[in-house]
DNA sequence: GTCTATAACAGGATAGAC
DNA sequence: GTCTATCCTGTTATAGAC
């Protein structure tokens, strides 16, 4: 069933092609692939290097352990969405332009590189204790562009947010957890889900005219 | 460190205390602490016994397998969280209310049973084949009785859906994605968290009087 | 039902030839 | 740099005593 000759190597993520040598970036994205498909743990360094068409052995030179492959990976991975996420909240524009362009670029990168992004936002907890700290701190960077652009837009008075730190969690996380549920075959592309996200996210945050719902306690109901 | 012997399971979860007999389940819920801890892989039958007070060989005594264990907490998770979204969502009032109220139930109950919801969304490509399709159907249900009430509110003209599988979609994982990032430790309670997103998710479909941001392009601007 | 001991095997990582 | 062969550790699951 599965050959272990000839590299077959799925994910065509460009995120990657600065990586040399060739053998190293083959391993890099069959890794990518396994971890994505079956989790890190549960993918074994002889499925990594049958990925990039080589032994097992051969995996060692490019990388000290497999836990190295998945940093590199998750930097990689985290360095990416968060210039893609800087770039459009840092273009110019009206607070809601921006906060609609970072929305749908940070989604479009996470349905876009699914594989990658699941890598990255779900095993985290596999990381070695160094690195971990490393992308942790990245992570927050992430979460301060965004809460930028929020606070940018709550200040001029063009949203109207009552929990800014919550809110900016919110976002992040609907933008985030499309890596999980994004499948190429479903009804959506990336651009289409990126589109749809970003007029969610400004409803939630528009200021409220006046006409909210009609039914009674809509917002904190008893029980 | 870790002492392997006297019952020490952490996860005060009540959804499991039907299962029967007593040490069937200290040993599921050791499971649950540690498949959320570590993931299922990385998870060994020592710890999970050693969690229950037993020996590895006694965890065979009532489960087949590792994976019968994994099994067994999706599907009464998956229940427990269909049955707390059912109950809100039909529940009398508005549609309004009635999905603040199913948003605020689900979101808690991803808060509040962490441990347990974090098995339950990711661990599923770590169950058997005849078993993820059970799981499956089970998460259809979820989703089903979410797009009911936005397509009620939608009707009615009290929300205002373009994209109604779309949202429903959104907020599910909205609501889904809480139980990665949760903990105990953070600022906030899972009801406080629930009530936030019901807010957020009552904007997201509230009908647009007419003041919508000011600036240009605010929907889709280019590139 | 639970234990101790162990079978049977898989996976990460290395040695040394080419 | 890559391969083949292998070491060694840790894992699931079982056997048989209590």
């Amino acid at each position: 069933m599965a050959s272990e000759a000839e590299p077959r190597v799925a994910a065509a993520d460009e995120s990657f092609e600065g990586v040399t040598p060739d053998a190293a970036r083959r391993l890099l994205l069959g890794a990518v692939d396994a971890f994505a498909e079956r989790g890190f743990h549960a993918t074994t360094t002889r499925d990594i290097a049958g990925r990039a068409g080589m032994s097992p052995a051969a995996l060692y030179i490019h990388y000290k352990t497999k836990e190295e492959l998945l940093f590199q990976i998750s930097k990689v991975g985290h360095e990416r969405s968060v210039s893609v996420l800087a770039e459009a909240a840092e273009g110019g524009g009206s607070d809601s332009g921006r906060l609609a362009r970072a929305v749908r670029h940070f989604v479009r990168w996470h349905a876009e590189h699914h594989t990658t992004a699941r890598v990255v936002q779900y095993e985290l907890a596999a990381l070695g204790e160094g690195h971990y700290e490393e992308i942790v701190e990245l992570r927050r960077r992430s979460e301060e562009i965004l809460r930028g652009v929020l606070e940018s837009g709550d200040a001029s008075g063009e949203f109207e947010i009552a929990d800014i730190r919550g809110t900016t969690l919110a976002v992040m996380s609907l933008c985030i957890d499309v890596a999980r549920w994004y499948s190429p075959s479903g009804r959506r592309t990336p651009d289409e889900i990126g589109t749809l996200y970003a007029d969610l996210v400004l409803r939630m945050v528009a200021p409220q005219g006046d006409a909210r719902g009609p039914g009674p306690g809509a917002g904190a109901g008893p029980r």
